[in-house]
Formats: structure tokens, sequence, C-alpha cells
DNA sequence: CCGTGCGTTTAGATCGATCTAAATCATTAC
DNA sequence: GTAATGATTTAGATCGATCTAAACGCACGG
């Protein structure tokens, strides 16, 4: 009960190994007849192509690696998906792994994925990920596509997006309903999407003529933002509408302001970042920023087929476009006794 | 500029290719010295293993193929990562592949892995999974854990959850409540974990001497169950209590009420399944029997370490218990007036 | 001094594909 | 009828590791 291999197909065939090699691989090279003569050989057989043995002589293996740093988090789930359903069209498996944010171990998978000789990477880099990865990827040869975020001073494909628009459209939003005070809440984590949306929104408050009334740093779990909710209302200048780094924050912040008796909308404006799927599931919606992960993945899989395609080829970039997406967390500003004074 | 390979360490160190080869494997038959030589050879010529030469005389390719019905799922996304962190730990890198709910497609990446040389397979087998599926990978000799469900009357190592547990609190609660007029929410897709939480469903009714208002199926989407809300609720014999398959269907179900006024927990009581992380958040906070997705992930990997451990061992399975996580979308029964006699 | 045994090292065959370069065959051209 | 052409097919070397079985070096007992 031994393995079939492309011998014993060739020789129930009547060809020789490197005929129904061609076959295998389907090249123009061999004959209508043969052909059929082959492939029945091979369903008869049933036969089981060997990648491990053919990307030894050739040197593609059929395999990308893809390194994401939160599987937990739905954002990064669906980019997985949209990469996914790319690659796998194209006939590519996915070795996935998860960085967990953490930059050694993501040293350690590249290495791993190199072992397993993947024909190409594509990486949202974890927090602190080190000019050097990118730099020996292109030592190495390894074709790489940096996703959502980009490590500074490095040059590589990229597939991202741009917070401006769509930053841009929510602060005039909230401008429009009356908002003046309007805060800011970032993730703890830095990495470039955390300083690309606190830049674009800086440049939007610019734009409109407005300071922003603070910068907070949240850990990026739903709980870490419920519970911040008491300190952010009670500050001294009290803000009359926040702007979250991500949905996860935006959503806890929601139910925390809500435990305070605090009305998204009507108390306090409130926009979330991403535009996930429960962000029209609370009460009221959350107004949020759409980023289309699913197609950011899709685009990051779509460069790296490139880049395999052309290693030489010129760097691209591929930027999606974001877009503000209205609810009812955002509503004219009120003033509520207690107020302190623009 | 060519690839470092085994012989050029071995060169290098003064040794042979199969001394080096033993380093590499770490074997204990190697002298200690022989041992810094090499491994000093090996960081000094950048020498990265190659796994496609390995796995082409030794059976193993230290790779393991996943198979999950849809990554944009949260709860898959989960359990994946569940899986993930197992695998790592014990050195396997994942090959991904999101079925999509569709087991032709499903069919061809079991083909793909295969072709890698897959050591075993974790699968959450999609709607429509045929039982020569599992067989097939027993003749195979495919090691293969499923997970989640478990296609009908095939013997393989699973990893699952038990709902009846939670299932019964979750009733029990409702009973307790005054709740008699209790419908449940299902999915429109057939596979055991449907079955399986269907059916607890009707035990824990039958143990409380109650008989269903309903069993409905929907899409299991946010917005079909939002979109069913109305027709639910104006049904002739209307339900004071709602069971959910899922909190996908629990969620938008969630939203759906509050769209008409009824305000669940006080108007209508709601159960939700999986607790994700979004339940805590809704307003009022969506109870739920509590599934933990990635326990049972890492479950089905430590299942599958062993069976590649013993090929032949008996058949194992682990069954995560569920419990209910109470929250304020359940409460009293209400008359109002409009509601039907039971 | 030799045989025995143990711990270590090694030569050479081998895994299953692909590559190169040459051989074969059927046509067509002259 | 033979040479040239183009389309298929093939033998044999090769990729980079692991395996087997044998060889080696050394210490020890007889």
């Amino acid at each position: 009960m031994k393995r079939v291999t492309l011998l014993d197909v060739a020789k129930h065939a009547g060809v020789s190994r490197a005929t129904a090699s061609l076959v295998v691989r389907d090249s123009p090279l061999v004959g209508a007849a043969t052909r059929a003569k082959v492939e029945a050989a091979m369903a008869e057989l049933g036969y089981v192509y060997n990648l491990g043995a053919a990307r030894m002589r050739a040197a593609r293996s059929r395999t990308v690696g893809v390194i994401i740093p939160n599987l937990t988090n739905p954002f990064f789930a669906v980019l997985l998906a949209g990469i996914e359903s790319i690659l796998e069209t194209a006939g590519l498996a996915v070795i996935l792994a998860n960085s967990n944010e953490n930059a050694a171990k993501q040293d350690g998978f590249v290495n791993r994925m190199r072992e397993h000789g993947v024909d190409g990477l594509i990486v949202c880099p974890a927090e602190g990920t080190e000019r050097r990865f990118v730099d020996d990827a292109g030592k190495w040869g390894v074709p790489l596509v940096q996703t959502l975020r980009m490590v500074p001073e490095t040059a590589s494909d990229y597939a991202g997006m741009d917070p401006t628009p769509g930053m841009r459209e929510a602060v005039d939003c909230l401008v429009g309903f009356g908002h003046r005070r309007i805060g800011y809440v970032a993730t703890d984590t830095h990495h470039s999407a955390r300083t690309e949306r606190l830049e674009s929104f800086h440049a939007a408050m610019n734009a409109a003529n407005l300071a922003p009334l603070f910068v907070r740093p949240l850990e990026s779990t739903h709980m870490s933002a419920r519970m911040a909710a008491p300190e952010l209302m009670s500050r001294p200048a009290r803000p009359t509408a926040i702007i979250c780094h991500n949905d996860v924050l935006g959503l806890g912040l929601h139910r925390g302001l809500c435990d305070l008796g605090v009305m998204p909308g009507r108390d306090v404006s409130l926009v979330g970042f991403d535009n996930v799927a429960e962000a029209d599931l609370v009460m009221p919606g959350l107004a949020s920023v759409a980023t289309e992960p699913f197609v950011v993945g899709e685009n990051a899989a779509r460069l790296l087929l490139r880049r395999m395609d052309a290693p030489d080829g010129p760097i691209a970039s591929s930027i999606e476009e974001t877009y503000f997406v209205q609810r009812g967390s955002c509503g004219p500003v009120r003033t509520v006794a207690g107020n302190v004074p623009a």
C-alpha cells in the first residue's frame, strides 16, 4: 500500500515519467491523445501530486505566508478572509500565523515560513517591528506585501487605506452639528495605522479651525473603553463629541456612556472607525468611518500576485478610500447644565 | 548568490552532511563539540532549513490543514485562533482554507492539502458534507479531527461542545421568570450544531413541561434576524421569550425588537448563544449561552496532536461544557394588552 | 594484544518530482 | 528520395534533505 508516484502513472499509461510530468503541469507540449491516456491513469490509480517533491526542483511552492497581529479581532479576521479569497482562486495555499502583536514571535514565524519555502509574504506588522524586518525580506528575495500598517522608512508593496476622506466627513458632520469640543480616543499600541488616523484627525480639525480637546490612548478592548467613559466625561472641559480610533473602542465607549446615562447622539456625539457589522446593531447606531477590510485584504493579495509575477517591477501600493457612515450616535450639540463654555 | 544547503554548512564546519543533518534535528547522537561547530557554521552562513526537501524523505511536513466554513464570522475566527495557538507552540504550520459553507469547494481544498502533504486535518465540515469525506480521510491515512460539527454516521476524533447544560439553565431562567410561550430561532443551514442545539432546546422545554411555541429557521445574518422581528412578534400566539441558535441571530433580533419599540428583557425576553463580546455591549445586554470557541479550538488541536502521535489509538472526543450568562435581556414576564392567553 | 561494546560519524542510496538536451516521429520542401 | 522542419517524447542528471548500515575511535576486560 505505497504512495502512487508519477512513475507509476507513467508506467500505467505507457509513457515516460517526463511526459507524465508535463501532463500534470498541463504543458502545451503534450499531444491530446497522450494527455488523455495519462489523465485516465492518474484517475485510475488515485494519484496525488507531491508538491514537496516539485518544489525541490522548481522554485515555487504554491504557498504564501500571512501574518496577522490578532485573529480574535473581527477586523483582522475579515482582512484575512479577503486575502484568502484571492489567493485561493490563484491556487495558492495560505500558511497562517498570529503574531499576537509580538515582534519577536513575528520574526520566528518568518523563519518558519522561509523553511516552508513560501513564494511570498503578506504581513500586517506587529507593534514595534523594526526596519530590519522588511529589509531582510528584500535581501532574501521573498516578495513581501505590508498591509494596514507600514513599518516606518521601509519600501515594499503596501495595501492600506486612506483615513483622510472619512475622517474629514466625520469631523465636518460633527462641526455641522455645532460641535467644537471634540476629543479623540487612540490605541495604546503604536503603529502606522494609529498615527495615520490620528494625523488625519488633526488635519480635519485644523481644516475646521479647531484644536483637539484631548487625545487619550486606551488599550484596544471593549472593556477598557467602557471603563474609561466616566473619566472622559468628568474632565474639566467636557467633550461634546468623541472620535475613536476603531469600533472596538467606539462600541466599548458607547456602552460606557450608556452606563452613565449619557445618551450617544443626544448628550454626546460618538464616531467609531471601521464600520464593523455591530456598529449598526447598538442603539443608537454607532456612526463610523467605513474601511472595508475585506477589500484591503483582496488588494494585498493582488499586489503580492503581481510582485510574484514581476519580482523587479516598481514598488506599488493600493490605498482604499474611506467614507463616513452617519448613524444615531451623532447629533446636534446640546448645551447641558454643567458644561464648561468653549 | 545561491541557496545555502546542509552540504555547505557541513563543509564549512568540517563534518559530513549526515552529521549536519543530525544537528538540525537536534538528535542526541552528536557530540556537544561537533554540535557547537555546526551551529556556528549555520549561523555564519545564514542557513535556512529546507522543509520541502526534508518532507520528501521523512514522512512529516510539519504542516496541518484547517478548513473553516466562514472566516468573517467572529465565532469561527476565534475558533481558528484557538487552533493556531496550540499548533504554533507544537511547531506546526497552519494551512488555512475557507470553505464558505460549500462542500464541493471543501473537497477541492482537501485535495490541495493532500498535495501539500499535511500531517493532519482539522475541519469544521460545511453544510452538506457527505460521509465519504470523512471515510476518505481515513482511507488515505490522514489524521482528521472534526470540530463544532460532525458529519452524521462518521467516526473520527471530535472537539465540540455540549449545549445541554447552558440551554437547560437558559430555559430554567426563563421559566423562573414566568415565561411559558417560548419560541426558538434556528439557522437555515443544516448541520449537527443546529440539530444539537435544537434538540437540547426541546429537551429543556420538555423537562419544564412546556411545548415550544415555534421553531423559525432564519438565514444566519444580523439583517435577516432584524427583519424577522415584526413577523415573530405579530404571530397570533405572541412569544414572551425567544432563544436564538447563535448571537448573530440574537443580536440582530435584539436590534429588530428595539426598532419595533419592544424592549428586550421587559416586553420580551431574549437569549442568544455563544456569548460573543458584543452580547455585553448592546443595551440591555444580551443574555447568552457561553460556548468558548477558543477553548474548543485548542481542544481540536490537542486531539489532532494526540492522533498524529498514535494513528491507531482509540477514537477520542472532547466536549466543552456550556453555561448560561444572564443579562438584562431576560426578565420577568409581563402581561401586555393584546397578548393571547396561553 | 585483541575482541567487544559504546558513542559518534559517515558514505551512498533514496525520496518524487523537474530540468536539460537529445532522440524520435511525422510532415513538408526541394 | 532525402533533407529540413516542427511537434512530441524521453533518458538521465538533479534539487536538498533523510535513511540505512557500516565504519570509526576509544576505553576496557580478559
